[in-house]
DNA sequence: GCATTCCGTGAGAGCGCTCTCACTGCCTCG
DNA sequence: CGAGGCAGTGAGAGCGCTCTCACGGAATGC
C-alpha cells in the first residue's frame, strides 16, 4: 500500500481555491487558464506533492502511458546475448523522456501469446516493441492487424510484412568486415553464418559474398559453414572448415559469440591469432572486447536502435503516417584479432 | 489505440443475463454464485473474449497490479554485466505466474529517483525490487520506510538495514573457488578483487583470506590487488600483481569480467593457462565459457535468485511477516583454466 | 408452524480523473 | 450603446470496476 490517503486533484483544487477542471487545466498543461490561478494551482500541487493517479487516467483517456517490451524467443537467448539487454536500455532511456513505461513481457508458449494479445487489446499496454521475433513469425503483423501499435527489430522475412522495424546494416557491416580481411592480406577467407532462416543470417553471409565477388575472390559453399550463433556453434564450425580449407588465413564470424568458438577452436589447433589467422567478429558484444585476444568486429549502434524502436513506436501511437523502416549504419572496431 | 469498444463487465452480464455485481464475483473467482450462473457468465466472457479493464480495478482496488525493476547504477554497468539481464528474467518468470507485470525503470540522476519515490508513493507500482544499489544508498530503506514494499539484490552495507534481500554466498563461494586453486597444486596464489566500497567485494576477498588461513597459507596484502569488476581493471591488476609476485600460479578474480582480463594479461606475458598458472573466476557469465580458454568460474544461481526477490516482494505487498534474507549458495564449475 | 438464519443476487455508490457544456463577465465592433 | 464574441471558469457526467448493503426466498431451529 502507498502512503495512507495521496492527495487527489480534488484536493489541490481546493487549496488552490479553484475548481477540479480548472485545476486539472493547469496540470495537463493546457491554456485558457488565468495565470494567477495557474500559480495558485502549481504551488497547492507542489506543497502537497500531489501525483496524478495514472489508473484514474487511463480509465478515461484509454491510454496506459506505457508499452511493453516483448521478448519472443525461448528465454534462455535473452541470457546469453548482449543484444536484448541493450535495446532495452535504448528503448527504457526514450521513453522515460517521454515519462512512458516500460513493461517486460516474455512469450514462450502460445498460451502467453494468446493472453498477451489480449492484455494488449484490452489496452492495458499503448503499443508493443517486438524483439528477437524469428523472421517469419506472424505475430507482428497479427498484431498490427488487430489495431495494435507495433514495431520490431530486424527485418521481417515476410515481404508484406508492414510492420516498422528497426535492423542494422547487415549486408553492409559483413562487407567491411571481410574488406577488412582482405586488405590485411588474407588470401583464404572463410564465414561462419548464423542460422539461413534468420534474415540477419542470410544478410550476414550476403554481404561476405558480395565483397568476394566485388574483390574479385571466388565464393563457393565450402567457405561458409553454419554455427548457429552460439560459442559452441562457433567452435564446431571452425572445426568443420579447417578439416576443408586447411589453409585458410581469415575467418568472419556472423556473431560475437561464435567468434569466441572461433577463436577457442583455431588456439586448440595451435593456430595463432592473428599471426596465422585473423578473425573478425559482428556486434561488438560486452564479450568481444573481454575474448582473449580482443576482438575485431563490427559494431551494430544496439542502444540507439534501442531508441529509435521507442521514438517509432510513439509516432505509431501518435497515428503519425506510418514509419519508415531504420537501417542503421555499421562500424568497424579494431582490437587485436586482425 | 485498442480495438473499437472492448466488451465490459456489463456487457458480459447481459449476456449471461445476471447482474454486473453477479459477473464481477464470478470472474473475480470468489464463493456464493449458483454453478447455474458462474457457468453462464463464464461463456459469455469467453465468447466476447472479454478481458477486465485493469485501470478501472486498479482505481477502486488501489493495486495496480505490476511491480518495478529499478536500477540504480549508471545504465552503461547494465550494458556489460549478464547479472541484470539474468536477475530480470527470473523475476519476470516469476510474476508472470502471478499475472503481476514487470516495469522497468532505471535510475541516474537524483531527479529521477525523486520521480520514482513519488511515482511508486503514487500507487503506480505495488513494489520495487532494487537491483545494484550501491552498498551504502539510503535508497532502499528510505522508500521501505515510506511504505513502499521493497526488495534488494545484494546485502546492504548498513547493518541496520532492515530491507529484505537476496545475495548469493560469496564468502562461501570465494572459499571454493581458493580450495579448487589450492587443490590443483597452486602454491602461489593471488587475488584480484573487485571495489572495496561494496559488499560483494568484501565478501569475496573473505572468502580468499577465509580459505588460505584455513589450509595454513600466508595471506598478506600483496597478495590481492583492486580490478573494479571490469575486463580492464583485470588486465591492469594482474600486471600490477605479476610484478609483486612473478612466481604468482594461481588467480581467483572476483568476477568473471575481470578474469577475462587476467587471461588477457597472462596471454601477452606469455604465461599459459592452466599449464603455468591457473585461473578461477566468479559468476559464470555468458562470457565464462566464451573465453579462451573457457574460464573455471563459480556460479551464483542469478536466475534463481530474481525468482527469489520476486517472490519475496509479493510476500511483502502481501503484508506477510518480514522476509528474511536469502543467501543462494554457489557452485564451482570447472573448465579449462584449472 | 412461525421466527431465524443464511445463501444468492441486484442496486447503487463511489474510486480520481478528463472532457463537454454552459455560464459569467469583459472586450470588441458596428 | 446594444449585439456578438471570447477568455476563463465551474458543474456534472461518465470511464469500468469493486464492494457494501439490502432484499427475497429457501433452509433451519424450536
Amino acid at each position: 500500500m502507498p502512503s495512507a490517503s495521496a492527495p487527489t486533484l480534488e484536493s489541490v483544487a481546493a487549496r488552490a481555491g479553484v475548481s477540479r477542471a480548472t485545476a486539472g487545466r493547469v496540470l495537463a498543461g493546457s491554456a485558457r487558464v488565468s495565470p494567477g490561478a495557474r500559480e495558485a494551482v502549481l504551488r497547492a500541487a507542489a506543497e502537497l506533492s500531489y501525483v496524478p493517479n495514472q489508473a484514474a487516467r487511463s480509465l478515461v483517456t484509454r491510454r496506459s502511458g506505457s508499452v511493453a517490451l516483448v521478448v519472443v524467443e525461448p528465454v534462455e537467448r535473452f541470457f546469453n546475448d548482449s543484444y536484448f539487454p541493450l535495446v532495452l536500455t535504448g528503448a527504457q532511456a526514450q521513453l522515460a523522456e517521454r515519462e512512458v513505461q516500460l513493461v517486460l513481457v516474455v512469450l514462450s508458449t502460445a498460451r502467453e501469446r494468446e493472453r498477451f494479445e489480449r492484455y494488449a487489446r484490452g489496452g492495458h499496454v499503448d503499443g508493443a516493441i517486438l524483439v528477437s521475433v524469428h523472421g517469419r513469425d506472424p505475430l507482428p503483423q497479427h498484431l498490427a492487424d488487430a489495431g495494435i501499435p507495433v514495431v520490431m527489430s530486424g527485418q521481417p522475412l515476410d515481404p508484406a510484412s508492414t510492420v516498422p522495424y528497426v535492423s542494422a546494416d547487415n549486408v553492409g557491416g559483413a562487407r567491411t568486415a571481410t574488406r577488412h580481411l582482405l586488405e590485411r592480406g588474407c588470401r583464404r577467407v572463410v564465414t561462419v553464418t548464423g542460422p539461413m532462416d534468420m534474415r540477419v543470417g542470410q544478410d550476414r553471409l550476403a554481404g561476405f559474398r558480395e565483397e568476394l565477388r566485388a574483390q574479385r575472390h571466388r565464393f563457393s559453399a565450402e567457405l561458409a559453414e553454419s554455427g548457429d550463433f552460439t560459442v559452441a556453434g562457433g567452435r564446431a564450425a571452425t572445426e568443420a572448415l579447417l578439416a576443408r580449407v586447411p589453409d585458410l588465413d581469415g575467418v568472419f564470424a556472423a556473431n560475437d559469440l561464435m567468434a569466441a568458438g572461433v577463436l577457442q577452436a583455431l588456439a586448440a589447433a595451435g593456430l595463432a591469432v592473428p599471426g596465422r589467422v585473423r578473425v573478425v567478429g559482428f556486434d561488438d558484444a560486452p564479450m568481444a572486447s573481454a575474448a582473449t585476444p580482443p576482438l575485431t568486429t563490427v559494431r551494430q549502434p544496439v542502444v540507439e536502435m534501442g531508441r529509435e524502436l521507442a521514438r517509432m513506436l510513439l509516432a505509431v501511437i501518435d497515428g503519425e503516417a506510418p514509419a519508415a523502416p531504420v537501417v542503421a549504419p555499421t562500424e568497424l572496431v579494431e582490437r587485436a584479432t586482425s
